[in-house]
DNA sequence: ACCTGAACACCGTTCAAGT
DNA sequence: ACCTGAACACCGTTCAAGT
């Protein structure tokens, strides 16, 4: 074909786009050339918008935490001054929402492993975090930290469920020993070798729930916000 | 080139050339033609050893893993009855080594996210953590969970960090109004829109620091650990 | 300014064929 | 069993050229 007529497209209708093929056809269909293929465009032109294919999965990551429903939950009557249960259920809710934001997208733990979030929507995002901590009684560099530590935990937590979600037929090779002769001291037996690994097998197994991010995430607040 | 002789390597062999192309020159050399290549054997050779690329990445986690010294800090006076802080300290001993042994390595983190952590290596790791939080004096499922938890905040730490570094000069792109369309609600202006974000730009800084880590490992253990 | 077409230097994986 | 060579269906990115 003809450079024909000139196209024009909105970043909003190529982030779009891109969501499609995330959502359809995986993290791996997200390329600079299948992108613009479906936006009816060669990959160059795509280059005109994005200056990397980097460039163009930051934007997905921004576009994605736009729709973070960053309010407080539940009141409508918003009291003046908050008590610690309505700051912590705040702090809850919101990582709760941001885990069900990235875990809905196949591969969007992807997007957020290509760079560093400092767009203006992770950007509105960490001050949120900073407004509920200074809330519940920290100083302000506290509070930074604590909100590190917050997103920290919330980010690990979906990388590590992805990555359990990836299990592939592979899977099988290392029980039979991977490495007869790499270190010596790790021989890989049975399950026995590891009594409180299988003990505790049931629980493992749950490690991808909902309640095991609840707990954990309870757990790290009782710490990070001091107790009356 | 003809067959030639029969070459034959052992895992251990791959695995250290794949961790010499990743140390000299990136988690993207890390390619079957790559490995193959500096092996001096053809890349479908390689799939005689590796059914995937994936099950040589797994290989090379576990490989890693096995340089990870699970012993307890300081004594060789092993008291038999170790007090609480001392359990503590090893348990944060262990998180900054694995910290420590994946930050090495530039993009080992690319390793953790290609499959579950359930080699032989992972599982030794765990049962380490099972036994110090059960010795602190939890319930062993609440350790189970713990242990899992304090896995989360360790990789979220180490892949946040590593997403930081790979900071591109595509950065700049976002600070000028990315979605000048997306949702109307999200309008980049400046700093000033992020007050205490601003204020805490000092702490951001220094994000990616051992301190950082460590402030947020003993926050998270304070709430992981039931107080005396 | 926006786009095309061709090209460069790569990928993971499969398959028939050799020894 | 282990290996080669050719092939398939892809990548990100650059560049000269068109309108």
């Amino acid at each position: 074909m003809r450079p024909g007529p000139r196209r024009s497209f909105t970043h909003a209708e190529i982030l779009d786009a891109a969501f499609d093929l995330l959502e359809t056809k995986g993290f791996a269909a997200v390329s600079v050339r299948g992108v613009a293929g479906s936006l009816g465009i060669t990959p160059t032109a795509l280059y005109t918008y994005y200056s990397s294919k980097n460039a163009l999965l930051r934007g997905m990551i921004e576009h994605l935490l736009a729709r973070l429903d960053l309010r407080a939950p539940g009141g409508s009557d918003s009291v003046e001054a908050p008590d610690a249960a309505a700051i912590r259920r705040r702090i809850v809710t919101l990582a709760l929402r941001l885990r069900e934001l990235l875990t809905a997208h196949t591969g969007a733990l992807g997007l957020i492993m290509s760079g560093p979030l400092d767009g203006p929507n992770a950007m509105r995002l960490n001050e949120t975090l900073l407004e509920s901590f200074t809330a519940a009684g920290l100083a302000v560099d506290d509070a930074a930290r604590a909100a590190y530590a917050l997103q920290v935990y919330a980010l690990g937590s979906i990388a590590l469920e992805s990555a359990d979600q990836d299990a592939d037929p592979d899977a099988a090779a290392p029980t039979d020993g991977l490495f007869p002769d790499a270190s010596g001291t790790a021989l890989w037996t049975d399950l026995a070798t590891f009594p409180l690994s299988s003990r505790t097998a049931h629980v493992v197994a749950q490690h991808n729930s909902t309640d095991q991010f609840v707990w954990g995430l309870e757990r790290l607040l009782d710490g990070l916000v001091p107790q009356p």
